[in-house]
DNA sequence: ATTATCTATAGATCTATAGATAATGC
DNA sequence: ATTATCTATAGATCTATAGATAATGC
């Protein structure tokens, strides 16, 4: 079995069943042999964050994964495919947290609003690419991004849902419940604008925390500090829980 | 003198000078006989926000303005310019109240912060469509966009300054003056991706003061109510002012 | 003469499909 | 035989410019 030999140097690129590419002149310094799929998807999260998505061609992002424009088709159907893939990516680890913690009944609701907030705040400040830009892309009102569309709306609902069970202190705050909600979703994406400037936030854990502070003062929390060490806890519970499990269960496709 | 006889009917067309539009088919319900500019501005804003800007052709900005594709080209000098003067008209006046406010002394730093935010909010959740969603677009970072960013930054700093000059009860709120300037700005601005959901928000004017409340939340402040009431005053002194003036001045040119 | 439109078009794209081809695997 | 690529291309765009034309204004 030649494939069983032992590389000799680590490096070396696995030799793959199928036409090899041809010469693509300077390597573009991109992955060094990934899969074709992520290498195409990739390219694609550069691409469409820096120059917008209609007007990245296919044969760029196929130049950039180092091979021809048409040879993409053959991992993928579309250049929507491409796109609704990267969203889809980008919510799934916040929305799989949000339903666990919204189980997590032991927990207060604070202590829980928190760690969402954190995690997800997280996610989008430290993506290499400002993916959560994508979200406002008139595209993807299309039906072919609904499945993204709910599962953003599905999160926006655990926040809704924690906020709902927090114990605000005093008269605060006034407005309707998904008034709040919204305002406290828009703080924590929020993030997405403020990374059009200074492109990678300077330090992504601790900006979110902040985020989520901000979010538990939005929601009138009277013991912040306490929310705060009790949701930290959650955080780590989680990150401590998923790196045991194969590779993240694949989000439920219930909805 | 024909165009000095009294017109029969008040919607009445202006005669213009020039050679007139070739009739095309129904009006599409666009505004009646505005200005060609303001025509061509209008049919922009509603295509760049509902398809996207690379994704809407000049033939059809231009057939929802009344005319042929080239003719566009006889008012503006290219796309570009289309996109640069549609941001620029969507912070202007949120600037222009913001250079008023940080003049005006006599009111507390808290209620001035209010206040922008009030006035920043309401216009990003009152406007027809979704100009702030065109923010996010990459092509924005390209140098002939610089005026508008130069706008917006300026527009961020005084969020800074007022917010550096509040005065937070308690240890409220840890981390660097820079940041919480970012969060309060992305609080603002959520206003954006709140109305992915929904199209338009439903009351801006609640809702506005609803995101105002937040950020003197996420300022730390002691005396809400208070300020809100100064807040409001303020508002109200502006628009009244604005009203005065000829039409508002003009966004001074300084840097 | 001036203005605001029109028609026509150059030149440059772009997505997706068809069918050929160069590897590996059995 | 299967896989993953390649080349070539159909068919449909799209932006901006050139130059003609139909009004008004003087």
């Amino acid at each position: 079995m030649p494939t069983a030999a032992k590389e000799s140097q680590a490096d070396r690129p696995k030799r793959r069943v199928g036409r090899p590419r041809a010469a693509q002149g300077p390597d573009g310094g991109a992955a060094p042999a990934a899969e074709p799929r992520d290498q195409i998807l990739a390219a694609a999260s550069e691409l469409f964050t820096v120059q917008g998505y209609t007007a990245t061609s296919t044969r760029a992002i196929a130049a950039r994964a180092g091979m021809r424009q048409a040879s993409m088709y053959y991992h993928f159907p579309s250049k929507e495919a491409l796109l609704s893939s990267l969203l889809e990516t980008t919510v799934a680890p916040s929305l799989e947290f949000a339903e666990w913690a919204l189980a997590e009944r032991d927990a207060s609701a604070e202590a829980r609003l928190w760690a969402l907030a954190r995690i997800d705040a997280a996610q989008l400040a430290g993506a290499e690419h400002n993916l959560g830009a994508l979200y406002l892309l008139p595209e993807v009102q299309q039906e072919a991004f609904a499945p993204f569309r709910q599962m953003r709306g599905r999160l926006r609902d655990s926040y809704r849902e924690l906020l709902g069970r927090t114990d605000p202190a005093r008269d605060y705050p006034p407005g309707g419940l998904a008034e709040r909600a919204h305002l406290v979703f828009g703080l924590v994406e929020g993030v997405i604008l403020a990374r059009l400037e200074h492109a990678p936030v300077a330090d992504p854990a601790t900006y979110s925390a902040g985020v989520a502070d901000g979010v538990l003062r939005l929601a009138g929390s009277r013991d912040l500090p306490f929310a705060r060490r009790q949701g930290l806890r959650l955080c780590a519970d989680w990150i401590g829980r998923s790196e045991h499990l194969p590779s993240s269960t694949t989000p439920k496709d219930r909805a």
